[in-house]
DNA sequence: CCATTTCTACGATTTTGTTCGTAAGCAATT
DNA sequence: AATTGCTTACGAACAAAATCGTAGAAATGG
């Protein structure tokens, strides 16, 4: 089994692994142009931030030309489950039941969606 | 339709709000003696603590006695809900869908509970 | 009635996260 | 060669959150 990085990244930084988990792969500039257009914060504080997710090990680049190109080290799907999983121990006593509850309450998927839920909760019931 | 306070707990406002939840009342010691089985922080900042939410409108509390009496002023319900919708939107893309198969996927429910969200899932879909 | 304990208040410090300014290197263009 | 523009590095300022120490008031109980 892989050795799960016990990260947890900041609000900023989840905004920043986003675009990386998008687009696989992107310079400062690339994350900067993206970022701002819903923030606005300069262009050395994306990359300040992104230097000290290097430095964490949250995302790795490659130096080897001037410009870096970076891309996430921890995976989204990983990042979800954690989030997640704290999320419905601190929050809903550890029922993920109560979690999904609340989300389909209030954020009704459509009929499609509805659909694969429901495949997924057939499989999990045959077990 | 109530007023809804856009208030947004910090982590440590969220453990001490979890106990206020499940107790309805509580002072600062018991609010303490309870967090102090996991988490190790003096008397006195879960007081502080205690006093900021005060301040900031999440608790209300009563002084009419020296040791006061502490209760949530917002409910378990509505947090749940702005945290999710935050999550949703920051980590799934806006998709409930992709939060509910990720949640059911890593912690799976039992039976009764898998039954439960088919018969809440044949509710929407009637809609 | 004095000592001890328990409480609140509150300022100070520490820690963590975010933002920015400035310097220096490098490359392209004039 | 000088200018311009884009890059990284990095320290410093700032902000928010968490922690703690100390003081003083109130209750407790010898």
């Amino acid at each position: 089994m892989a050795v799960s990085k016990n990260v947890k990244p900041t609000e900023s930084e989840l905004e920043i692994l986003r675009v990386l988990w998008d687009k696989g792969t992107a310079t400062v500039r690339e994350v900067h142009e993206i970022l701002s257009e819903h923030k606005d914060a300069g262009y050395t504080t994306t990359l300040k931030l992104m230097q000290i997710m290097f430095e964490k090990g949250i995302v790795k680049r490659d130096d080897s030309s001037k410009t870096h190109i970076y891309r996430a080290n921890i995976s989204r799907e990983s990042t979800q489950q954690q989030i997640v999983g704290k999320m419905i121990n601190s929050l809903f006593g550890g029922s993920s039941t109560q979690l999904v509850m609340q989300a389909l309450g209030n954020h009704a998927p459509n009929k499609s969606e509805l659909e694969e839920i429901q495949k997924l909760l057939d499989n999990l019931k045959k077990q």
